[in-house]
DNA sequence: CTTATTTTGTGATGTGGCTCACATTTGGTA
DNA sequence: TACCAAATGTGAGCCACATCACAAAATAAG
């Protein structure tokens, strides 16, 4: 599905780097762009495979994941507007990671070439790209960092505050299988169950299958601190 | 200790950003950047500290760790030429994580605004830079999921592996106390007692103290593997 | 609506590696 | 050279979580 070209104005108002391009520009990132749509499940790009664009999520929810020694595991869960691919395609043209799309997703492809010649020309709109990049690698570390460092309590009760998050709601819908709640979380499936339930027979947490109401956000926070 | 003005030519062998300065680029870079130089166990800058500088290990061998809820993790072990800091100072001016020398290192500190001033100005510099950067992202996703899905074994193997790749040499001086080496691999330094001799045991390693000479590479190799 | 398939809950059991405790070695320093 | 502090080795016990096994529930397919 091509993009008409109202979209990449639309982008100007969610991207910082976009936003730096000036007119002539944005009708340049127009022509060499791609609008995608997926359905939840959907593989948007996958590990090993190649690929020349950057990757935009436009709309929706998806999550990164690389394929581990034992299992699956989801490095993270992007919601848009954010770049799903720059790491994946600038260098190599291999994808390191896969991306998943975790609910109806809209998604840009946009030709590299173009977006080198804009790091290249346009120092404010790589200056912005450089600033996401910084961000990302410190969030990486930490998540890093909580992954290893953290008992199980502590991670789920860090996931379900991170759902809280993105979803601005203390009710939400989960996104994932009770799986992929454990790939997330470095767990298997049978503790994610164990915890979820645990947590709603404390009075933590309303469940309902994958329905999620967070009650005592407070206790969450202590536990996600404790480890 | 203030650079000699031949100092940053000479990083212009090294670093695939600085290559792309011109002349007057290069000179201004001298006038803004200082050399430092560290002994084996000093801070090269601290976590939550205030920086408005860019760093680059010039020369030598640090470690980048950041206080996790249990223990300090290291995050990675960074061998010159490399930058160390500029995820932690581009955007705000707080280190998000530390860094040490890990034998004589030698560390210039740029100034925070002449790097911006390159990145706006010089395209190549950004591109160099913003490639750097998505390298970095990957391999942290790769050893977060090492350390999230390998067993001890595995963890150790890895990183003797490592040290045998960075030190171009099978046999080398193990630049952490076994401590530090558990923070590394996220362990206890007691499993990393443990389990370097048994390695030796194996024959798979001559051990001596921190001296490590890798006899069997391939078995270590499949140790990783295996996880 | 019925049947097949995937997802989920929960008990029982096993174990990797952490923690604690203490002996020993190494290295730094007065 | 002697002393003190830090770093290391090794055994014993314990516990958080994984794994296995199966039943129930939810979803998809036909």
């Amino acid at each position: 599905m091509k993009n008409k070209s109202s979209r990449c104005n639309n982008c100007k108002l969610k991207s910082s780097s976009v936003r730096t391009l000036n007119p002539d520009e944005t009708e340049r990132l127009e022509k060499n762009c791609t609008e995608v749509h997926f359905r939840k499940g959907d593989i948007i790009f996958k590990q090993n495979s190649f690929s020349s664009n950057i990757i935009y999520l436009n709309n929706g929810l998806a999550k990164i994941h690389i394929e581990g020694p034992q299992n699956d595991q989801i490095i993270k869960v992007v919601k848009a507007p954010s770049y799903l691919g720059i790491p994946t395609t600038l260098n190599e043209k291999i994808n390191h990671y896969s991306a998943t799309a975790l609910e109806q997703t809209s998604v840009c492809f946009i030709d590299i070439d173009v977006f080198k010649d804009f790091i290249y020309k346009n120092g404010q709109f790589a200056y912005e790209l450089i600033t996401e990049l910084c961000e990302n690698e410190l969030n990486s570390f930490h998540r890093c960092v909580n992954r290893t460092q953290k008992h199980i309590h502590g991670r789920i009760a860090d996931a379900l505050l991170f759902f809280k998050n993105t979803f601005e709601h203390n009710e939400f819908i989960l996104p994932f299988t009770r799986l992929e709640f454990g790939n997330f979380v470095d767990t298997s499936r049978e503790s994610v169950s164990r915890i979820l339930t645990e947590f709603k027979n404390d009075g933590i947490i309303n469940l309902n299958g994958k329905k999620v109401e967070i009650l005592n956000e407070k206790l969450l926070v202590t536990i996600s601190n404790k480890g």
